[in-house]
DNA sequence: AAGAGTTTCAACCGCGTTTAC
DNA sequence: TGTAAACGCGGTTGAAACTCT
């Protein structure tokens, strides 16, 4: 069956969206509300959008009121427990972009994987050394971070401010209270079913492939983890396999860590929710962990390899630490590999 | 000051899935 | 039930913005 094409033809308007594009288009959300992109225009022609000079196809123009003009749409800086619970979802569920934004209010699926693709697969990647015989490398995840970052914009939240920007006058999303009354913007139920599918496989027996989900079983809303912080992933962090500064547990170094960091913070970030803010679960455990301890000892890296193997695989999960524990060949280095694939 | 290098992110593209007929 | 259209997703692209030399 062929394929129509999408904005090949009469002469549609590709490319960045004017301010009177974006009008234009909320005007006719704001009236007819969201779906039936193609057939979106009073006047279509051939099944694309033509609405009172508003040249784009149905598909571009979905796109537009999805990522950027939708009223309940969360703008700025992603907060620290934005950014932990998106590293935590990954893991789990890989680049399931529109699953993830789905636990994250206001946020596209396109906003994360941008700001993962970015941002935090950097981080991870920083975090997840070289790993051979000959070469153990004690990175200093501040610097790998920052010492690469040489050019380059700004984050989306300081650029916005920029009144010589071009872009961001023309992009600013139109304060339009009266969308939010007429179009309802709800949460998208395929993605629910999604998400409660994929937590039924998990308790499917037999299952090779299990999600990886937090000992309730539930992956978490932001909400809660915004008010109660993430319990179960500090359970884990603090059980005993994952005790990097001797008997302090995970939440003990945690909060000793937010104590220096409140004096004077190390990790090079702000309170402006960056990156580099070592003010987050999620970067006390990436900035402080002590990797000499853990690298000098091949004994001791085991033990914490495997620990932390959940937070960047979780296929297979049961079947490499099966693997692990009959693999006592420290030569055979290929099936630790993974870790840092 | 200019150009090279780097980063960001809005938008495009193609494909798999769902829906309508 | 089969086909076509529409939807939605994830990967990719490229212009703009920014820093460094």
């Amino acid at each position: 069956m062929g394929r129509r094409p999408c904005c090949e033809k009469v002469g549609l308007k590709k490319g960045r969206w004017t301010a009177e594009e974006d009008e234009l288009l909320t005007k006719y959300i704001r009236a007819n509300g969201e779906g039936s992109w193609r057939s979106l225009p009073k006047n279509a022609v051939e099944g694309f959008a033509i609405f009172e000079g508003l040249l784009r196809c149905g598909k571009s123009c979905r796109l537009r009121w999805i990522n950027y003009l939708r009223a309940d749409l969360k703008r700025g800086n992603f907060t620290a427990p934005e950014e932990e619970l998106i590293i935590q979802l990954h893991a789990t569920l890989g680049n399931r972009w529109s699953l993830i934004a789905s636990h994250l209010p206001g946020r596209t699926d396109n906003e994360i994987k941008n700001y993962w693709n970015s941002h935090l697969s950097r981080k991870i990647h920083s975090f997840r050394r070289p790993f051979t015989h000959t070469m153990p490398v004690v990175m200093d995840v501040n610097k790998a971070v920052i010492a690469k970052r040489k050019g380059g914009r700004n984050s989306k939240g300081s650029t916005k401010n920029n009144k010589n920007d071009a872009r961001s006058s023309s992009n600013k999303p139109i304060e339009n209270p009266s969308v939010n009354e007429t179009v309802s913007s709800d949460s998208n139920p395929k993605l629910e079913k999604e998400t409660l599918s994929v937590t039924a496989m998990a308790s499917e027996e037999g299952s090779t492939e299990k999600p990886m989900l937090s000992p309730s079983g539930i992956l978490a809303p932001l909400e809660s983890i915004e008010s109660n912080g993430m319990p179960w992933f500090d359970d884990i962090m603090d059980s005993e396999l994952l005790q990097p500064h001797g008997d302090l547990g995970y939440r003990e170094m945690a909060a000793n860590n937010e104590e220096r960091a409140s004096g004077n913070c190390s990790g090079g970030g702000d309170s402006t929710g960056d990156m580099n803010s070592c003010c987050s679960i999620t970067s006390c455990f990436f900035d402080d962990w002590e990797w000499e301890r853990v690298v000098h000892g091949n004994q001791v890296w085991d033990e914490k390899e495997f620990a932390c193997s959940w937070l960047w695989e979780s296929n297979d999960h049961n079947a490499k630490a099966e693997r692990h524990r009959s693999d006592d060949d420290n030569d055979d280095f290929e099936t630790h590999n993974w870790l840092f694939s």
